[in-house]
RNA sequence: GUGAUUGUAGCUCAGUUGGUUAGAGCGCCGGAUUGUGGUUCCGGAGGUCGCCGGUUCGAGACCGGUCUUUCACC
């Protein structure tokens, strides 16, 4: 994997570059739509590279290894060949469902055990395996194994969980380093920052990681339950310490404006469940506010989705029509409205990228960024 | 026609021996959702308790009448 910064906006931290991997190139700064089981919900791959230009897609470890499990998915030669998906994969390591979605896990200084959502069977997960699994999964960019802690989590919990990754980090570079590219394209591997909302922690945090110098970093537990203005000011101190030649993958982040402020300060990567998850639950992000299709005020508006929209669904269906169909609660409304999102968040980064080519970007993100938060 | 039976929110129902502003689930109307368990959570609106009369300090509950639902029998 290579990384080339084109451009460096002059009044912001805003970067635009390109990723080449084996799989082809990457846009950024890009936003990835999370495909857990290997799909990204409601989706077809068709749409996703036609119609919403996705450049790259996220996997969970999780999810895929609980299911179809490993020896499917080896069978089938990776999850490219398995889900028909021939550009960039990245997959989660695991270690946030770990903590999110397990009820009782334990954690060791070894890893992770962890009960299954699906059956409650036990399991392990370590810094190593996990590397191990993502080898087979065959993802272009593998995630190492972290703790992400609660965004509550009080200094003393935060630094014993960012140590932990620390040294789990060093385990999984071993792992990675020692281990051959599963299926012929290179595979590369991103550490990631931790240290909750605590600056000093989050210094240190990303002068370790960035002492590595991998092919790509990453800043993970942000945006889990802490102030917006935690989530800025702890990524401006991260950026300003990561690499300048690197990308910067922000995990888990988030609405159309937390985007838009996170590439202002230098992030270049983006992933989160949200245009996905509230697009199926009737909540739509556009140029010019956020729509709750569920509202009574649609039920007779037969004006398009989103006349400024690039999607297909935006000018092909009306609101009146889309209302209808979530208030039916048909499939094809989760469809739309997932549709719907993707393309407007990838529209998103890419306008932001060629404002920063063009020099006016900071003028124009202030412009959006009013916009985008309007409830129509 | 006779004898039973039913009637409480848009729907399905709960409401103790009569006791403050009559409840639930679903639906409806809003809001939330940030490295995804096709969701989940949180608010809100909405009822002359079929109708008329009576008993009582007090009736959704008791009594009479009337209409209504369902059933059985002639």
């Amino acid at each position: 994997m290579n990384f080339k910064l084109q451009v460096t906006d002059s009044k912001s931290r805003a970067r635009a570059g390109n990723i080449t991997t084996d799989h082809g190139e990457i846009e950024t700064p890009i936003f990835m739509p999370v495909g857990t089981v290997g799909s990204v919900k409601g989706v077809h791959f068709n749409d996703l590279k036609k119609d919403i230009e996705a450049q790259i897609i996220l996997g969970n470890t999780y999810h895929l290894y609980l299911r179809p499990g490993l020896d499917i998915i080896e069978k089938a030669g990776g999850l490219h060949k398995f889900n028909g998906w021939d550009r960039p994969i990245l997959t989660d390591s695991g270690g946030y469902q770990v903590f999110s979605l397990s009820g009782n896990r334990k954690l060791t200084e070894e890893g992770a055990v962890f009960s299954s959502h699906i059956d409650g069977s036990k399991h392990l997960f370590t810094p190593e395996n996990v590397v191990d699994i993502q080898r087979i999964i065959g993802a272009d960019i593998i995630m190492a194994f972290d703790e992400c802690a609660p965004g509550d989590a009080d200094h003393h919990y935060a630094k014993n969980s960012m140590e932990l990754t620390h040294r789990w980090l060093k385990r999984g570079i071993t792992q990675f380093d020692h281990t051959e590219n599963k299926y012929g394209h290179t595979q590369t591997f991103f550490p990631i920052v931790q240290g909750a909302g605590f600056r000093d922690l989050r210094i240190q945090s990303a002068e370790y990681i960035a002492s590595f110098n991998r092919d790509g970093n990453a800043i993970g537990g942000l945006s889990v339950g802490e102030p917006a203005e935690v989530m800025y000011e702890m990524t401006e101190v991260v950026t300003s310490i990561l690499p300048e030649d690197k990308p910067r993958y922000l995990m888990g982040v988030g609405t159309p404006v937390n985007i838009l402020e996170s590439i202002a300060l230098g992030v270049d990567m983006f992933d989160c469940v949200m245009p996905t998850r509230n697009g199926r639950n009737g909540m739509l992000f556009t140029s010019r506010g956020i729509m709750n299709m569920r509202n009574e005020k649609w039920k007779d508006d037969f004006s398009p989705l989103d006349p400024e929209g690039t999607s297909f669904v935006d000018y092909h269906y009306t609101k009146a029509y889309l209302r209808h169909l979530f208030v039916a609660k048909e499939m094809l409304a989760a469809q739309i409205g997932s549709l719907h999102n993707l393309s407007f968040y990838l529209w998103l980064v890419k306008e932001a990228r060629k404002h920063i080519i063009a020099g006016d970007f900071s003028s124009w993100k202030d412009k959006m960024v009013k916009q985008l938060s309007v409830r129509l």
